[in-house]
DNA sequence: CTGAACCTTTACGTAAACGGTAAGGTCTGG
DNA sequence: CCAGACCTTACCGTTTACGTAAAGGTTCAG
């Protein structure tokens, strides 16, 4: 999100090695964009799709999300935000040289993945709970075994009709 | 899953009680079935659908796997393995007075219980690898923060054209 | 015994998240 | 200079996970 202006952009790529890279396909990425994930640093004279490091880290991020945490691209859209603000605020970036605005606006970057963490959080322990109700069921099954077992060792033959000790 | 037979069916649901108390649609709930999600345990005399307890646990799972997990229903179909499966063990459980056979089918209930609970953490170990990408992000930022307020300390007035002291 | 509130199956509609293809422009090696 | 491999927009098709409505049977309180 922020790269310093001193290290100039180092290489853009177009849209398919971004996908090779991503594991996404560039309809996906295209569809991304179409929807508002994200606009590529830039477009080529011929209106190339044009993609820099940042892109690259955001489309992993939402790769991400989708497949391992199982987001929503709605989710995904609020959790990461509104893509014209980003695009607002990384030129704000860029063209700004006044330190002060620029502490401020990499300050409210951390507060924001901050707030991606939380969610992400929040998940796991719905999660958490969810296995915490799974393990409940087991040791009720545990508890059901064990009583199988206690009436098979107080009755070892194939006993019939209901002999409890 | 296994209910003793000593005690008795207490009460079967109809689908809009079920609906109620599991906070899916009754859509959703016969949608499942056509799936293969789950069968309801009996018909009335005029097939409306009858669910057991055990029906409404294995929906309240399913709605957490779908929600707070984010599972799609293929997924969560293959988590919990086919119906037509469980509808056979339940009733070769319930037919069996063998107590070896009883203890296998109790026990091969725990082996599916572990296996769910696994895949459970396995999704909490993906989202936990996001959280550590998103802190090493949040950690460059800091960093980029702090040579922002060195620079300032350095040239504390609004310094034009780069002074590293 | 009737009407309101259930239930049934069947079927068509829809939003999300893409896949595929057409029609055309661009770029690069031989 | 041109073939092959890129890229563009545009549009239609598909799967998933339901919503919604139609046409009819069931149940029960009054």
């Amino acid at each position: 999100m922020f790269s310093t202006p001193t290290e100039a952009s180092p290489r853009l790529l177009r849209i398919q090695e971004v996908a090779a890279e991503t594991g996404l396909t560039t309809r996906s990425i295209r569809y991304y964009e179409e929807i508002g994930l994200l606009k590529p640093a830039a477009r080529s004279e011929a209106a190339y799709r044009l993609y820099d490091a940042d892109d690259l880290e955001r489309l992993r991020f939402i790769r991400g999300l989708r497949d391992d945490a199982g987001f929503s691209l709605a989710e995904i859209g609020q959790l990461l935000e509104d893509e014209a603000a980003r695009v607002r605020i990384r030129e704000r970036f860029r063209a700004s040289h006044d330190l002060a605005e620029r502490r401020a606006l990499v300050s409210d970057g951390i507060v924001r993945i901050d707030r991606q963490i939380a969610t992400l959080r929040g998940k796991i322990e719905r999660i958490e709970a969810m296995i915490r109700e799974t393990e409940t069921r087991r040791a009720h099954l545990q508890g059901h075994l064990a009583e199988i077992d206690a009436e098979r060792t107080s009755t070892p033959a194939p006993a019939r009709r209901g002999a409890r000790r």
